[in-house]
DNA sequence: TTATAATATTGCAATATTACGATAATAAAA
DNA sequence: TTTTATTATCGTAATATTGCAATATTATAA
């Protein structure tokens, strides 16, 4: 029926799921590599920075703030974000047991 | 209009939201953690595994065959399916580039 | 050849995502 | 207080994703 069946899965899955969603779209993945660029701790001139109208970049900022890979403060009349690195940690650390896994098992499939 | 702006953005980009997007579904993320869990490159009891019908899963794994994250090896008339490192690899390189670049920056906002 | 088993594809309904114009909300500056 | 700058929200159109029943395909087995 088109919506995802979210109950049928652990915790686990779905957590990571969020964090992967979160990062899957070139728009965020920019807005990524666009914070680790700037020294300080910019706000939207990622607005300026990318080829997307400011409700469009204030959405996919709001989703990276919602799956907790961004965090912003305010500042002013401004928005101060950057990356809050758990998520990121958690990532790489399924990634590194995925790894890990395959090396011990050495699979020769195809 | 609802398309994603793909020509906008870098190919590398492009290509680590794909990968990302892959895998950003929890019936995506089960699907590799059965594929670990298993130690020969299991075909698709995936379908007994997961409570998703068997197109839904045959869906799924094409996603990930597509993305490049496994491989499937015609063996009878079954299919061998396991897990393809180098796209992980490529996603585990980005994470310890963010969290890299993060640790030299190391910025205060918040 | 005719089952049978394992996967893939098609078609469709339900829902989610993406993008943006218009507009609202917030807060400093004049 | 009024302006101005920055960010968020609403509404909506276009498109994409999810899930499955029905059916097709493929390959072994009988």
């Amino acid at each position: 029926m088109g919506i995802t069946k979210t109950e049928s899965f652990t915790t686990q899955q779905n957590e990571l799921a969020n964090i992967l969603k979160a990062l899957a779209h070139p728009a965020r993945v920019a807005i990524i590599d666009y914070l680790l660029t700037v020294d300080e701790c910019i706000c939207s001139d990622i607005v300026n920075e990318l080829p997307l109208a400011q409700p469009t970049v204030s959405q996919h900022l709001k989703e990276l703030k919602n799956a907790g890979i961004i965090k912003g403060s305010i500042d002013g009349k401004s928005i101060c974000y950057c990356i809050d690195e758990k998520k990121i940690i958690i990532l790489r650390e399924y990634l590194d047991a995925i790894l890990l896994s395959i090396k011990q098992t050495d699979k020769i499939c195809q």
